[in-house]
DNA sequence: CGACCGATTGACT
DNA sequence: GTCAATCGGTCGG
């Protein structure tokens, strides 16, 4: 596929689609994080899906607060929480304006700005390891500099973007129950491709 | 207001 | 395998 097909931004109608379709399609798709000259690029491959009020794990299950309410704006924008006191992670918010769902970026596979992604991760990162960079949805974030800054950014914009990226079918597409969650712990709402090794790890059921 | 805990990570036994 | 870090969100009193 030529290059500029890979890197044509994804439309709004792409994130306007129900939450379980789009979270497997996501898969193959790049995140590209742009500051000042330097662009940051990886490949999406693993990722869960939180249903609002349909889902007891989601942020949004007991509705709007001031914390979850980019998670009810337009699909196509980036809900950024924080978390344990250290960590950010971040979702692509789905669907019509005031339905509270998202999908969460749980790992990406590194194919730009390697070297800006070490040095926002810190030394403690092997550089033997380039998985290390890029497989959790914590380390994601540092690695491409996303913080409380970026909560709502519009995935139109020029500042965090996704664009076409691989194409993914669907036999390469495992589906799982999400990871780290107390409850809604039966759903199979993860999404990972197949044999990559940036995904991040599986605990023991 | 206090207590509990989290869509995690990294260090350590 | 276990566990501490570290603090905002959430809920009960």
């Amino acid at each position: 596929m030529p290059s500029r097909m890979r890197h044509s931004k994804l439309p709004r109608t792409f994130y306007l689609k129900p939450t379980l379709t789009i979270a497997p399609e996501l898969l193959g798709k790049y995140l590209v994080r742009r500051t000042g000259r330097m662009e940051l690029v990886g490949k999406i491959v693993e990722v869960e899906a939180y249903l609002g009020e349909l889902d007891p794990a989601s942020h949004a299950y007991r509705g709007k607060t001031k914390r979850n309410e980019v998670m009810f704006w337009q699909g196509g924008h980036l809900y950024v929480y924080f978390t344990y006191g250290m960590h950010y992670c971040c979702n692509v918010v789905t669907e019509e304006e005031g339905i509270g769902r998202a999908v969460l970026l749980r790992a990406v596979e590194p194919l730009r700005g390697i070297d800006p992604m070490k040095k926002n991760r810190g030394t403690t990162v092997s550089p033997a390891h380039r998985e290390d960079l890029t497989n959790g949805p914590a380390k994601l974030c540092q690695a491409f500099g996303i913080t409380e800054l970026q909560n709502g950014a519009d995935l139109l914009g020029n500042e965090v973007f996704l664009t076409k990226g691989d194409r993914v079918t669907a036999e390469e597409i495992i589906t799982t129950k999400r990871i780290g969650i107390s409850s809604g712990r039966e759903k199979p709402w993860r999404f990972f491709i197949k044999g990559n090794r940036f995904v991040s790890k599986t605990p023991r059921i």
